[in-house]
DNA sequence: TACTATACGGAGGGCCCCGCCACTTAGCAA
DNA sequence: TTGCTAAGTGGCGGGGCCCTCCGTATAGTA
């Protein structure tokens, strides 16, 4: 008994190319019904393998999405834990002002259905990976105490939301981030 | 030669109080024919009065946009000028977090129609009443070198957006702004 | 009171999301 | 090879929204 059918997986294939491509062009809100014409599928279709389209944008992230996680598990061995926290912040920070639709998948699967499988959502995996860098970093003393893996992503997404319209999101971006880690005011004493 | 009828004046005036209380309800993109329903005039009125949805939010907006300004203008006078900027920042991330909808008001109109009247938008509006208080803040040595007002606007607006989906987002928000003050890295030397 | 520019509302077209259901077809078994 | 069956498909209809156009009503004036 197959897990799916052959036309099914090939399908399926098809769409998340074909979303990639429309979401890059077009934002979070692309047309499913544009998505599944390009596909050259029915737009019930589209639906029958993503029930939502969050689940649509967690599918089209994914790769990316583990990308991300794998680094961070890379630099878990770094003895310069600040270092290490920062450089994973600086490419989430990347990847999120870059890839169009990102943040606002991330924003929103903190607030999908609750019934919904949120173990392996976008931001309950970029937070499990984070987590040991920002421990150690804080272990370390190179962390504000108090800081924690939520607020740093919540900040990331937000700056990338912020700066989606910027003439050069990326780099706008990273100036932000920047600020954010050194903080508004100045060292004192 | 009335610069407006009567009739007309009447309407937009239902029209915005309507536009506030669905704008609170459902946001940013509420439905312009919802509204227009609920003020008991066609659809093409709203449009009439307001032609595009941004043109809606920045008149619905405009009051609490004007108060936030006023603000910034009575903290000119203060001595300790680092103080005065915190609190005016707060008080621009409480509203920001708070109503639903100006934040991402304030994210769009950074790109609007550019042929738009750009000179009295909202962000424009925050922008020019902020920026003595960080001039101020800098002069004194009190504000990281390079931060702008731009800057701190774009860091409250993402704030705002990235916390719109959490339980209670003022809060969350206002935490988010401290860390962003003083900085993810402890003071170090 | 009569007139006119101003403002109004509804209809129609286009696009989209969503659910339903009859039909096709892949993959298995005889 | 040939049927069989359930997985998979696509189109259709309903509902909603946005937007534009155009005939009509009315506020304000002469």
């Amino acid at each position: 008994m197959p897990v799916q059918r052959a036309d099914a997986r090939r399908n399926y294939a098809r769409l998340l190319a074909v979303a990639e491509q429309e979401i890059a062009a077009h934002g979070a809100d692309a047309s499913l019904e544009q998505i599944a014409r390009l596909a050259g599928v029915g737009s019930a279709t589209v639906r029958r393998h993503f029930p939502s389209r969050h689940a649509l944008l967690e599918a089209v992230f994914r790769e990316r999405i583990e990308t991300l996680c794998a680094h961070a598990r890379n630099l878990g061995g770094r003895a310069d834990t600040r270092a290490a926290l920062l450089e994973w912040l600086s490419a989430v920070t990347a990847s999120a002002a870059t890839i169009r639709g990102l943040a606002i998948a991330l924003t929103r699967d903190s607030a999908a259905d609750p019934a919904e499988a949120h173990e392996h959502c976008a931001s309950a995996q970029l937070t499990e990976a984070g987590e040991p860098l920002v421990r150690r970093a804080t272990d370390d003393g190179a962390l504000t105490p108090g800081v924690t893996i939520t607020d740093l992503i919540m900040l990331i997404t937000g700056i990338a939301l912020a700066t989606e319209h910027h003439p050069d999101p990326a780099t706008e971006a990273d100036r932000l981030l920047a600020l954010t880690v050194v903080g508004v005011s100045p060292r004192q004493r």
